[in-house]
RNA sequence: CGGGAAGUGGCGCAGCUUGGUUAGCGCGCAGCGUUCGGGACGCUGAGGUCGCGGGUUCAAAUCCCGCCUUCCCGACCA
């Protein structure tokens, strides 16, 4: 985490990228894998065993994290088969297991979206230009991140569309056009969608120009309601989702007015800190005012028979979560999946089909699934064991079994589980729920593990320097009035951002004002 | 968008400075055999418009121009 180890000659790839100036095979190599064996990362102290001694020995399958940050996350994106870059710049073709993972958020998410009340619809993808200029501020935040088509059928538009970057203007035209009567309010819609924004610095999942959300817009009768909603989902929603289901530990607070969304009055997020103690915006709940209701004419009768503006509110999560959570839990062997988001669950691997040791493996998946674990069968005997448990590590998958002659002949298994080291051999019989109960284990111990390292990498602080300093290496807690205007300007200049304002214990500020307002401060993806 | 680096079989690279018959290597992949409880080994084999488009030349992976893409650093963002 402290970044900046002594640059080490060429820790990694000693097999081929040495050479340079004599022969790239066999000298070369031996000479210079001999020289970096012993450099080779202390893994540390901890990594106990006979398996990590061998491990060592061999290349890294990943970068290191400690080594390079970034260049881990990619590997680690590119050897679990999660994603390729896209043809077009930013673009992103998300794979079967990066899929798979994304599903099981959008499921977890949108029943608790429908639980607040709020119904799923689709909106087009193409908006008119002037739709997304009614109103101020929201173009003049989003236009430099436009894609705009202007041709169709061979022939140029009248009006150049723009391809959604969000969508609160068509659903405020459309919302004008529902809304009549108090009686039609709240109005709670949701849409999944793509949205494409131009992008400097496109990063898989983290910052492509086309990317995968959830887009929420409601319409309310009073300012009140409007703010309690936002806040409802970014608690009820997000919040429980993010810690219950990603068991990533988050803050929630408020943006301060730089960070705002354009044309919103409030914006609250949800950051968390991963494992290179930057902050990751998570997801964002926006109260919009009458800003979009005035711009969109969104009104109601109320029961005096009154006309009044609507209040509004637009909040999201996106597929940059899935980056969220393989930067929290990730480690050198690759990514560790909470059990309640993993698609695979349980992987039951066949060491050698001997002994029946296939059959076996076989009526184990089935007695998991039975018991409701999202368990796969490992039958590829034709591949080395160590080769596959690598595979199973890389893609995180919490549990692993493994079943083979020796395993039978005691009527046992082995287990191992991804979140730390080491192997256990568990008796045959009630296979099912002793793995059911495992998987909360693990689910809470992740959780756990991410929460004492957050709360390590927080410093509490009431310099502008000392904010800085710690945020070089995680978050630092100061006092708002320590920061405020001027205060962003300074922290920018050294890549730092206030990332929210909370009040002391944590809660959620109804306003910037506030007195005894906290600002975590960090640097961010 | 500014600064830096780089695009050569799926991946990682060499070759380019001093253009010249069949463009190499490691990993991976396929077949066979030996193996098998932590990325196995041997043999055989498949796979390349050298990012794209122009130009120079008898001849271009190699030289020149333009474009695209990727990575790192900054400013913008979920």
């Amino acid at each position: 985490m402290t970044t900046r180890p002594p640059p080490r000659p060429r820790p990694t790839g000693p097999p081929c990228s040495t050479s340079r100036a004599s022969t790239p095979t066999g000298p070369s190599s031996a000479s210079s894998s001999s020289a970096s064996a012993p450099a080779a990362e202390p893994v540390g102290p901890a990594g106990p065993g006979a398996g990590s001694v061998a491990r060592m020995a061999k290349a890294p399958i990943l970068t290191p994290q400690a080594e390079d940050f970034p260049r881990w996350y990619q590997d680690a994106v590119a050897k679990a088969e999660l994603a390729d870059n896209g043809p077009v710049r930013g673009t992103m073709v998300i794979r079967p297991y990066g899929w798979a993972i994304w599903e099981r958020m959008q499921a977890e998410v949108d029943e608790r979206i429908k639980a607040t009340g709020t119904q799923n619809a689709y909106f087009p993808v193409l908006i008119p230009e002037s739709y997304i200029e009614r109103e101020k501020a929201h173009v003049e935040g989003f236009s430099h991140e436009f894609w705009t088509v202007t041709h169709g059928g061979g022939k140029e538009l009248e009006e150049p569309v723009v391809v959604r970057p969000t969508s609160e203007t068509v659903f405020g035209i459309y919302m004008a056009k529902w809304v009549q009567s108090y009686r039609d309010l709240p109005l709670l819609l949701n849409q999944w969608a793509n949205v494409m924004r131009w992008e400097l610095r496109p990063r898989l999942f983290l910052r492509t120009s086309e990317f995968l959300w959830q887009e929420g817009h409601t319409a309310h009768a009073t300012e009140a309601d409007a703010a309690a909603f936002a806040a409802r989902v970014l608690h009820d929603v997000y919040e429980d989702f993010m810690v219950d289901v990603l068991a990533i530990p988050v803050l929630t607070g408020r943006k301060t007015s730089r960070e705002r969304f354009p044309g919103a009055t409030n914006t609250m997020t949800l950051e968390a800190m991963m494992r290179d103690g930057k902050a990751l915006q998570m997801g964002t709940s926006h109260e919009l005012g009458r800003n979009f209701a005035e711009a969109f004419d969104i009104r109601y009768l109320d029961d005096n028979g009154d006309q009044q503006l609507c209040w509004t509110t637009s909040w999201g999560v996106s597929t940059r979560m899935v980056g969220g959570l393989i930067m929290t839990h990730g480690d050198d062997r690759g990514l560790r999946l909470p059990p309640r988001v993993a698609p695979v669950q349980v992987v039951v691997l066949v060491v050698r089909d001997e002994q029946g040791a296939g059959e076996r493996a076989r009526l184990i998946v089935e007695e998991l699934r039975a018991a409701g674990v999202r368990a796969e069968l490992d039958a590829r005997v034709d591949t080395s064991f160590g080769r596959r448990a690598v595979d199973w590590e890389l893609k995180g998958v919490p549990v692993r079994l493994e079943v083979g002659p020796r395993d039978l002949a005691n009527m046992s298994l082995t287990l191992v589980r991804r979140d730390h080291e080491g192997k256990d051999t568990i008796p045959l019989d009630g296979v099912g729920s002793r793995v059911a109960d495992l998987l909360d284990d693990i689910q809470a111990s992740l959780l756990h593990e991410a929460r004492l390292r957050r709360d390590g990498g927080t410093a509490e602080v009431t310099s502008l320097d000392d904010a800085v300093e710690a945020a070089r290496t995680g978050f630092a807690r100061i006092p708002w009035s320590a920061v405020g205007d001027e205060g962003e300007d300074r922290l920018a200049e050294h890549g730092v951002t206030v990332r929210c304002l909370q009040r002391a214990d944590g809660g959620l500020p109804a306003a910037d004002d506030e007195p005894d307002l906290v600002a975590v401060v960090a640097r961010a993806y």
